[in-house]
DNA sequence: ATGTAAGCGAGACGGTACGTCACGTCTTCAC
DNA sequence: GTGAAGACGTGACGTACCGTCTCGCTTACAT
């Protein structure tokens, strides 16, 4: 998926000091399971750290005990359903391996909540740093580091040279699906990604 | 520029029962000053309505007489600046063409307000169909309209196959760079846009 | 009655700037009654604002502002309720006045709004020197201004020697009472009123 | 002085079931310490229990294992330093008895704490029946044992009624020191002691 | 000497209220 | 009859404490 990171505040505060109280882990679930629903029901920015606390039937200090804001709250989440991450291809062609990359990632774009949070978190990166750290790191494990690997793999195979500009490849691969996606919120049919997948191959090999 | 569009609330109602008063277009021009000076500031999210009233020396009322929403306030303000569109490039090339193409764009998407804004009204677009409808509008009349002419002066010249499937083509021509601009907010140096238009027009006659 | 003062924060805000909004007399009459309600169900230190609020149909800001916190509204509209004052007596005798004097202010203090809420911002006025000065003013205007027309009265008939410690009288003509209705929560009967004002009586001819 | 009591919770606890672990006194006497040094800074109403626990380094069920609320602390604290007690005077005369208690209660009235608690006291008395008992218990065993005394002994002698009426004779003598130390917070100088004495003799006299 | 019951600090828990901010609507007054 | 000024009810913000509760210690009695 696009998003991936691990910054788990919550995971990190777990390790308190002996003796000490310790965050419960059914509340931590009631939370985001509220936080899913919420985000579904209203969108994230309509979604109020209130109401994910009285859908979950818990405190707001509960809330924020874990988290120091909506959007980290919702950053962390992200990444824990990301995190499970994406699968290196391996088909033996360029071809091959796009193809299966823009398969996954196209089901991941597909799924309304992460074409609605995306674009949220997308925003919010554009003003707070942490935010966007947080997803230029999930982006070069997931999507970039998967990438890279099918250039890699490709340049290897002979099928593609040496020297190729990495950045530029991998602009050229994620830059259109995400735009389409995103942005124009077209289709993502099987014939378009089969289209999709000859002309960003033919793209990366007049590199 | 990518934005570009014609929803004018305040033009609508300027057509008001005839012997009526009007909107003072002097007020109408201290709000949007406003904006501006508060997107600078403190970006679309926590832009708000009372903060522009005040920063304008005007009643709130005086801004909901004229846009009904934050929203529609800054889309119409965008679509202002924007609507003076974009020049239809005629180099003769199809390289030629995307080159200066990207040249426009990248000068637009560089610009602080502009790569703020966007990711935000995209997010929003994500939740509120009138707004995506406008954004597909601004899309259609600048960029993907630029784009379509500069795919059929090609097809014209028998540079690119008569056939070609325009929405994939769209989405090579414009994901790449957004991509870069506003997901990894990599640099858009001259030497990138040559390399980038080198690729694109690869995977164009590669259709 | 004891407390009686005129920082009526909403009066002095009705005279706004021309062209302006005006606080609406209608909640304000709203709060005032929900405020009644709230001292005599929960007393002074568990009210809150919120309650008030809530109990007038009101929204909290409406409550902010007109009074900056809880104590002030308080103590101006134990102000207004005040504010019709005690009556001068002028029975023609130290004794008869004393009696008046007693009569009213016990009939005060006997009341349970009252006698919740003086020991209330008694306390209050131990730590903010804004309500300290309040309740200064209030006991003058009130209390004591009565007081002191008394002791002028007898003195000028005769009754009491013209050069009484005036401060030490007014102790202990008001001190006795008080005592009674606050501290020891005893009776107020007409027999005690009569011998507390004889032996009051004495004192003060003693002086 | 005016507040005495014996309510002392802990100790009550202190005989715990044979075999059982026992409050630990150093930790009682850090929460005790740490009350007195809170209500110096912060004064009764705003000082909490969380407070309290942290400026003690003291765990928050410590100290709600001592005592059930922050009014029970108070007041057994208070008790605590007030049962010591005030020493019955006997100079042989009714204005030199009253001249003694007046010296001793004026110096407790003086005391800073001491004023800033008491209306607290009194406050909370007025709402909720055990403070009320406890506070006319303390009353009774102070305060008013000893003025009692007075009035005995000067019967005695013959220099009052045998049948006067105590509450009054009480009433009359606590009511303008308190009066004059917590409503009007004037000066208690020696010169104001000594009148005072005399006008209250005067008073007694007369019943 | 050991078992065990209770005290200990720490702090999480569901709550209530705080005082502030902005929302979008509505009303008043002045130009 | 527009426009500024701003009051209105609403609802969320993030914080402070409330009083209860559960944790793993540690302590000290009773066997």
């Amino acid at each position: 998926m696009l998003v991936c990171m691990t910054t788990n505040d919550a995971q990190q505060r777990r390790r308190a000091p002996a003796g000490a109280a310790v965050l419960r882990e059914d509340v931590t679930e009631a939370i985001r399971a509220a936080v899913f629903e919420e985000l579904a029901a209203v969108g994230y920015a309509r979604m109020s750290i209130e109401g994910i606390a009285r859908r979950a039937g818990v405190g707001k200090t509960a809330v924020y005990r874990r988290w120091r804001s909506k959007l980290h709250l919702v950053l962390d989440l992200v990444s824990a359903v990301a995190v499970q991450g994406l699968p290196m291809p391996d088909t033996g062609s360029l071809e091959g391996d796009l193809r299966l990359l823009y398969e996954v990632t196209s089901r991941a774009l597909r799924h309304p909540v992460a074409s609605q949070i995306i674009p949220d978190l997308q925003a919010e990166a554009a003003r707070n740093p942490d935010i966007a750290q947080a997803m230029q790191k999930a982006l070069r494990e997931g999507q970039h580091g998967v990438a890279s690997g099918i250039l890699r793999s490709a340049a290897a195979r002979g099928e593609l040279r040496e020297d190729v500009d990495e950045d530029l490849a991998l602009d050229l691969i994620s830059g259109p699906l995400y735009w389409r996606a995103v942005v124009v919120r077209g289709d993502l049919s099987k014939g378009y990604l089969a289209s999709l997948t000859g002309a960003t191959a033919a793209a990366l090999r007049a590199l």
